[in-house]
Formats: structure tokens, sequence, C-alpha cells
DNA sequence: TCCCTTTTTCAACACTTGATGAAAAACACG
DNA sequence: CGTGTTTTTCATCAAGTGTTGAAAAAGGGA
């Protein structure tokens, strides 16, 4: 087997995912040309469509992420409820500070403002990975629960919003801990039964 | 006087100004084409460069407000720190919900992810119109003022975020008072001394 | 060596975009 | 009317877009 031209090293197909992946990051759906991409990559524009094929392919392939964020946030839920607002800060600024898991998560967020279908996938999410799965933990009325988990979406949003695509300072240079102290306590009273 | 052809009533040059309004907001800079524009206002393409020249001028035309958002912000500081963070959201919830005011502003949001002149206009504001403002009533040391401003603005960010740009269910459809009862007592307790 | 497969490039397509210059249309005024 | 000014359209441009087909290049297996 192994038949057929060997390919270029380093691997070039990897070389165009890698490229995909920061120039969508950087530049949204919209504003990333295939022939950016190509460019980038020091490789010729067909040959991003020979191996990804149409663009939101190519867009679809720079999003896979290893590892579910609908898993890890059940992860973090399966700890328990103590402190839970700290611990799921900390794992959030973990992957996004994380550029092999922050990039992805990028792209969304830079698209979804100009690109129905990242709104629609990052709607999704919140509503339904999130949100939902955030309520079933709180001791209220379901209509109120979903509140207060909303709560908390709009100040995770609000932060990733704030501090990696504006990079609005002081929270784009503020180290965990600092955004740990500010913010946890506000999640864990929306997360907590008492008022 | 009032030599010439006159314009098309009604006014054709606000039809377009009024037609850029909506596709800006709607689509961000990148997503909206000079021809949309211009077919939404039932107009040739060279009427709209003949009016507001530059696509960027154009921009800038569908931008302008009533009133200066830095205004706003005074005058709602101007009315001293009792319950600030509620004034400050009815306030902003007020503005967003209005479409002549809403449009625009949700035009820069829509654009600042991808458009890198829309970003430094919606960061500059932030950190020295919003953050910097909110700071010096902060009776604490300048740099833990200044991060406490910056939790208030990315909540607020994260609100518009969630309930205007992407809709997220149930911020988008709650009303003022639940979004006040909601969100108000964490934006007081950042703005407040005690901790 | 000669096939066969895979990778890579070249060239071109149909289309959209922002922009511009010239002409036409509509109207005010003398 | 006829002249001048403003509004509006037409036609066109150069540049850039995603996509595709065909050819070239490079190697494996017999």
């Amino acid at each position: 087997m192994n038949k057929g031209r060997r390919r270029g090293s380093p691997d070039t197909r990897d070389a165009v995912l890698k490229a995909a992946r920061t120039q969508f990051a950087e530049r949204g759906y919209g504003g990333t040309t295939l022939r950016g991409v190509a460019a980038e990559a020091g490789v010729d524009v067909a040959l991003v469509s020979y191996f990804f094929g149409r663009k939101a392919q190519l867009f679809a392939a720079a999003l896979a992420l290893p590892v579910s964020p609908a898993d890890a946030i059940d992860a973090v839920i399966a700890e328990g409820p103590d402190q839970l607002g700290e611990r799921l800060l900390r794992r959030l600024l973990a992957v996004w500070d994380d550029p092999v898991s922050g990039g992805p998560l990028l792209s969304v967020m830079r698209s979804a403002p100009s690109h129905e279908e990242s709104a629609a996938l990052l709607r999704e999410f919140v509503e339904q990975e999130l949100i939902a799965r955030l309520a079933r933990t709180i001791d209220a009325p379901p209509a109120a629960a979903r509140l207060r988990a909303a709560a908390v979406a709009s100040q995770v949003l609000g932060l990733v919003f704030s501090r990696y695509v504006l990079r609005i300072e002081p929270l784009a240079s503020a180290d965990h801990d600092a955004l740990v102290a500010l913010l946890a306590p506000t999640l864990e009273r929306h997360l907590s039964v008492a008022r």
C-alpha cells in the first residue's frame, strides 16, 4: 500500500488546516478567503479545495475540537455544586487561553455576528448545552432557574467577547486568579439557591 | 434658490440612509453591500455613492446618533451613586430596544468582530468612555477600580451580545424589570465600595 | 522499465464587489 | 422657451471571490 505521491514535509494538508484555523480565528468566516489560507500555507488555491472541498467544509474542519465543549461542561458539573462558578470559570479560561482549543472557539465567536450558520451554532450551544445544563443544577422554579443560568451565560459571553475578541483592557491582560476573584462570586451567586 | 431636480418623495436620500442602517445592523459592515442597500431603497447603486461617497462614509453616516453615548453615561453618573447599576442598566435597555438608537449600536457590535475599524471604535469607547468613567466613581485603588469597572462593562457587553446580537433565550424575550432584577445587583456590587 | 495513484499547480469560469464617468431625466428660474 | 442645477440611471471598470477541469509532478508497486 501507500501508493501515490507522498505529502510534503511538513504535511501539506496539516499546513492548510493550520492556516485556515488562524485565518478564521482572526478574520471570521466572511473575512477569510481561500486564497488567503492558501497563501499562508504556501500553496496553490486549488489545493485547499482539493483537500477540503467547499469553504463551509473547510470551516467545519477548522472548528473540529479535540474534546466536545458539552462534555467539558458535564465534567465540571459532575464534580458537584461546590464552587461551581469558580471551576467553570477556570476551565473556561484554560480552554480559551490555549491556542489549540481557543482558536476554533474564537472563530465561531468572530463569525457569529455576521454569519448566520455560526450564530445558530453558538446560539444553540449556549441555550441547550450551557443554559439548560446549568439550570438543572439550580434549585428554583424552572423559569427562574433558566434566567439565572442565562445570567451566568451572558457574563461568560461578555468576558469572552471583551477579553478575546475585542481585547479590552484591563481584562485582556488580567491573569486567571484576578478574573476568578472578580467574577466567580457573581457566578456563584447566580448558581446558588440563596439570594 | 432651490434649483435643480427635486428629491423623490419620500426623500430618496433618507430612504438610502435608512436602508443602510438596517443592512449594517443586520449584516455588519462586511456583510453589507452597496447593491443590497440600493435594492432595499429601490434605487440604483450609483446613487448610494453619489449621496454618500465611499462605503466607509456611508457606514459613518449610518452610525450617526442623535445623542452621544458618552454624554448619556455622564448624565446617568451625574445623578449620583445611588443605584447606579440599575439606572445604567435601565438606560441601556431603553436605548438598545429603540430601533432608532439601537440600530447603529447593533451595527458596531455586529461589525467589530470582523472589521478592525469598528473594533477599535468599540474598544476605545468601552475602555475610555465607559470603564474609565465608571472607575472614577468607585472608591478603591485605581487598578482595583478599573478592574471592577471592567467587570461591569463585560457584563453589559455580555447582555448586549446575548440579547441583541445572538438573541439567546430567555434573555432576548425577558422584559426590562426581569433583567434589572437579575443583573442590577451584580452591577451594584461591583460599583459599590463594600465587598 | 511501465502503470497507477496521489499530490500539486495552472488556467479559466462565472459571479460579486466597490467605484466612476457620462448621459439622461426632472425641475427652478429668468 | 432655454439655461443651469440637481437627481437618477446606465454602462463599465478592475479587482477579488469560490469553484472546477485538466494537466503536470512525484512517487509506489509490479
